[in-house]
DNA sequence: AAGCCGGGGTA
DNA sequence: TACCCAGGCTT
């Protein structure tokens, strides 16, 4: 291999202030009370690509209402995506509870230390795994996510493009020559309190860095312009109407998204593509696809969602309807109480104070 | 290799 | 706005 980068760099003693520093400064996060690798793997999915803040409270009432693999197997799917709500990326959830329920039925409930084991699990990547043997079983195996490509990035002076699925397979070399054997756990999660507390993407602060003495792009003036990384292409805008529908009982309808795809199994007010269907079919259109005759009223709110690759503008409009049943099976005529035990994506729990209103 | 998949926080 | 975040799956 090319081990250019690492002819500069004494590995045994980046370890030291690496460990010492980590040792003074961790961070006291619910996770780290223990190595229990249930914990560790709830926590490592749920921080996939969400910040630390946001994930705390989401684990601490996963942990109260699935203590062990064995409570998670056992629960409805529904019941899971409702506490994982407001998270995002649902199939992490969907994709955890099948993992769950294949370590109970497969492994009697234990979580493979064998990485290939581990590795064929749903949800399970080549950063989850490397985080789980590492920080539970204390295997010297790397964990690469966008954090550790960021700080090996300048102490290494790595220009490779971040978002090359190739680059992440060098960082994972590098990782491996470089990480302490005698506490991987130590190193892989000191490598992630480094890059959120310091190593920072924009104005690093390099003057409180236990390693900028390491540090290649330090030492040139450049760790501000690195990592390299391939701008992301904007997002496609889409417009809905979103529709509560109110019958005489005074209840609204709900819709079930489909198994796959966008918000997967979450449910929402019926929307109405405005990009497609203009304003004169929108009543036509809807009894077409949701077999609903209803009087759709004057807009309410609107409201702007941002995904990762979709804008959505919805104008939310009341309706009424005379019908009391509906004949998709996906459908549902459900009460203000009765609809707060449905998994609702946040673009549309907006939409819900907006319901008792006149 | 590129696209899909949420939501919140920051400068 | 734009960018970022303890990524993985599908095509």
């Amino acid at each position: 291999m090319n081990d250019k980068r690492l002819e500069h760099i004494n590995i045994s003693a980046f370890q030291q202030d690496l460990l010492r520093w980590y040792e003074e400064n961790k961070r006291n996060l619910p996770w780290r009370e223990n190595n229990n690798a249930y914990r560790v793997w709830v926590s490592e999915i749920m921080l996939q690509q969400t910040k630390v803040d946001t994930v705390i409270p989401y684990f601490n009432r996963f942990m109260e209402k699935y203590p062990t693999v064995y409570e998670l197997a056992e629960a409805e799917q529904q019941d899971v995506l409702k506490q994982w709500e407001g998270l995002g990326y649902y199939s992490r959830a969907r994709n955890l509870q099948t993992a769950v329920r294949e370590v109970v039925e497969t492994y009697d409930g234990k979580i493979p230390d064998d990485p290939k084991q581990l590795g064929s699990l749903k949800g399970i990547g080549p950063y989850t795994k490397g985080a789980i043997l590492s920080i539970a079983y204390n295997q010297p195996i790397p964990a690469v996510d966008g954090n550790v490509m960021r700080v090996f990035s300048r102490v290494l002076h790595i220009e490779e493009d971040i978002t090359q699925s190739s680059t992440k397979k060098l960082f994972e070399y590098y990782v491996g020559e470089m990480i302490s054997k005698e506490d991987p756990s130590s190193f892989n999660q000191a490598i992630m309190d480094l890059g959120a507390t310091i190593c920072t993407p924009k104005q690093p602060l390099c003057m409180f860095c236990p390693v900028m003495e390491y540090c290649q792009a330090y030492v040139e003036g450049i760790q501000e312009s690195l990592p390299v990384k391939k701008k992301a292409k904007k997002q496609q805008k889409k417009k809905y109407i979103a529709l509560l529908i109110q019958n005489k009982e005074g209840k609204y309808v709900i819709e079930k998204r489909p198994d796959s795809g966008l918000l997967a199994g979450l449910w929402q007010f019926p929307m109405i593509p405005a990009d497609e269907i203009v304003e004169s079919d929108w009543h036509r259109w809807l009894l077409e696809n949701y077999k609903i005759d209803a009087e759709i009223k004057g807009s309410c709110t609107a409201i702007k969602h941002v995904f990762s690759h979709i804008i959505w503008n919805v104008d939310v409009r009341k309706a009424t309807t005379n019908q009391e049943t509906v004949s998709d099976s996906r459908l549902k005529f459900v009460s203000i109480e009765e609809l707060k035990e449905y998994p609702f994506p946040v673009p549309h729990q907006k939409m819900i104070p907006f319901l008792e209103e006149k």
